[in-house]
RNA sequence: GCGGCUGUGGUCUAGCGGUUAUGACAUGAGCUUCCCAAGCUCGUAACCCGGGUUCGAUUCCCGGCAGCCGCACCA
């Protein structure tokens, strides 16, 4: 039994996770979260608001999981998210279309369905394992698609990210932080992409949960003002040199910028960031590492990309997060399409001054006596440069195709000098996107030991204190009333304090100890006799199975104190020797 | 989607054309002043789903679903 097997049956025996719609036979790419697993996920998400929206100062939104049409028109997701596939009529063997043509057409991406199956017909290509003929090309759409209301006039489509509700929130979200860059917008929900063939449990969901940030900068100024923070950080980098060498790099943020291995700042910031915050929650650092995308497998939009990748026992390198610098693609992409305009006035540090030619037809006359043509003929004359208004005679300017003749006094003009003070920009976006799930699978991988106690194993679930979908687990050492009543209210003071609390007197206290450590719980407090005569109770260690007396009324101070790691277990109290 | 293997209580598993379908662990109730999966008593709990063959199918056959492995796919 491997690591994997040995995790996702933990998972599912204790209630952390399990494979959806198990009552009717299940659904491959769906997941259940249970109890514990519920709770594990809103403490990473949690973590993550910590990072993202407490201490970057983003504005957390909440936009709908199905999108209209024409979202993902712009987008791109509407054609690109699709593949093109053909069925070999003989072995039934089913391909990527394009793929089979890469060696003839340069861009196959480019080509129709109709056109590329012509490819096939025109160059004899055949099944690649059977020489069957293919059949005709078809487009599978990696997006759940449903209706919006009755009939069929308005597709919706389940969303395949949640970048894109920030994107179409831009102006808002622009007005919202008062009209100025950087700012970031971020978004934590469900997403759904049809996956062909899921597999690898919940690494590959076809319903999962993203958190993503998208941070819009000035693209003129990719520096960040915060860069000085993380650039002492050591990561390893598998980049894009690397990985021809097959060699991963450990450096500091600073000198990856400055070797112009990662492209810049703010790029480099959220790499930083990220890192942080996946050993905040519980991976492992020496199971992480950050890979820059290939020039070739980079989204059609994005300047740089960095994933970061962990090492998992049976799947190997699983990308959890990327980073990308996916530049003005999107926001230019929704200008065009939607006709509003999705720009930032940034002002200049310094005005710029300059002589602007200013050039006034006196409507008045030309009103009156050209009519209709009138304003075409105020515009021609408003085209004209320096050299043709300070001629003699008649000006003669073309209006649909004839010569109008214009009185030289009916057109004044001067040069005034304007000061310019900024311009209208398409902001970049950095965006950071994680995936919840693998996240969660890989911080129980990460956290996941066994060890040998009197010959009997041990599973421990070594998860980071608050990251425990149960904080301390009180305990009777015998489900007797003299000793549930004070544990009981235990109990209550622990859960009124906001902790998550269990409560078991059900098996021996060995017993109750070991169901704690497969979850993870990592502190447990027994009541005892003692409690009754001396009014202490036992607070036990998850990790190295120490234990401390500390007096009842110190209990609280205690636990809030090691559960946020201000306070060492060794000094908590009175050691109880084994 | 394709091919191979697999599917029995919560978990791991025995087994068979006709049984009251094993066993272990886990779990529930109880007993035992019991600090690291102790002991004892008594419980709860399963043949993936649908069709076919058969007097009778958990067992054999076909299909579906799910899992694992390989191929393909993974913006």
């Amino acid at each position: 039994m491997d690591r994997y097997e040995q995790v996702t049956e933990l998972a599912r025996r204790r209630g952390f996770m399990w494979p959806a719609f198990e009552l009717y036979g299940g659904a491959a790419g769906f997941y259940d979260y249970g109890p514990l697993g519920a709770q594990l996920k809103r403490r990473i998400e949690d973590a993550w608001r910590g990072f993202f929206v407490i201490r970057e100062g983003f504005a957390e939104i909440e936009a709908p999981t199905i999108g209209i049409e024409d979202i993902f028109k712009a987008s791109g997701h509407l054609s690109g998210f699709s593949d093109p596939l053909t069925e070999c009529k003989e072995c039934k063997e089913i391909y990527r279309a394009d793929h089979l043509i890469k060696h003839i057409i340069e861009v196959p991406d480019a080509l129709s369905d109709e056109e590329i199956y012509q490819v096939f017909q025109d160059n004899d290509i055949f099944c690649p394992e059977c020489g069957g003929d293919l059949s005709t090309v078809y487009e599978f759409n990696l997006m759940f698609k449903t209706a919006i209301g009755p009939g069929n006039k308005h597709a919706g489509y389940l969303r395949p990210e949640t970048a894109q509700g920030m994107f179409i929130n831009y102006p808002r979200l622009l007005r919202y932080f008062r009209g100025a860059l950087p700012f970031g917008a971020v978004q934590i929900g469900k997403s759904y992409r049809n996956e062909i063939s899921p597999r690898q449990g919940v690494i590959r969901l076809r319903e999962f949960t993203q958190a993503e940030a998208e941070v819009f900068i000035d693209p003129r100024d990719k520096t960040h003002p915060r860069f000085d923070e993380v650039k002492d950080i050591v990561m390893r980098l598998y980049s894009q040199a690397g990985q021809e060498r097959g060699e991963v790099e450990e450096m500091t943020v600073g000198e990856a910028v400055e070797k112009g291995i990662i492209a810049h700042q703010t790029l480099a910031y959220y790499v930083a960031r990220t890192y942080q915050f996946l050993q905040a929650v519980g991976v492992a650092r020496d199971r992480l590492r950050f890979r820059q995308h290939k020039a070739d497998e980079m989204a059609h939009y994005a300047a740089d990309c960095w994933d970061a990748e962990v090492l998992l026992d049976r799947l190997g390198w699983i990308e959890l997060v990327g980073v990308a610098d996916r530049t003005d693609y999107d926001l230019k992409s929704h200008m065009a399409l939607s006709q509003a305009r999705l720009t930032v006035f940034v002002n200049y540090d310094q005005p710029v001054r300059r002589e602007k030619l200013v050039i006034k037809p006196d409507m008045k006359s030309l009103g009156p006596r050209f009519k209709g043509q009138a304003k075409a003929i105020a515009e021609a004359l408003k085209s004209l440069d320096m050299k043709e208004l300070k001629g003699e005679g008649p000006i003669a300017v073309q209006v649909d195709g004839e010569t109008v003749e214009v009185e030289r006094e009916l057109v004044s003009f001067e040069m005034v000098e304007e000061e310019i003070r900024g311009e209208e920009l398409v902001p970049h976006v950095i965006e950071p996107s994680f995936g919840i799930d693998r996240i969660l699978y890989t911080v129980l991988e990460h956290s996941y030991y066994e060890e040998m106690v009197e010959e009997e194993p041990r599973i421990v679930l070594r998860l980071l204190p608050r990251m425990t979908p149960v904080d301390v687990a009180v305990l009777p050492l015998m489900d007797r009333p003299e000793l549930t009543a004070p544990a009981r209210e235990i109990l209550e003071a622990l859960r009124s304090a906001g902790y998550l609390t269990d409560y078991d007197t059900s098996g021996s206290i060995g017993r109750r100890y070991r169901r704690n450590d497969e979850i993870g719980t990592p502190y447990c407090v027994t009541v005892d006799y003692e409690t009754i005569e001396q009014g202490t109770v036992t607070i036990r260690d998850r990790d190295s199975m120490r234990q401390v007396k500390v007096k009842k009324e110190d209990l609280l101070g205690t636990v809030s104190g090691l559960l946020c790691c201000t306070q060492r277990f060794e000094d908590a109290g009175v050691a109880v020797s084994p």
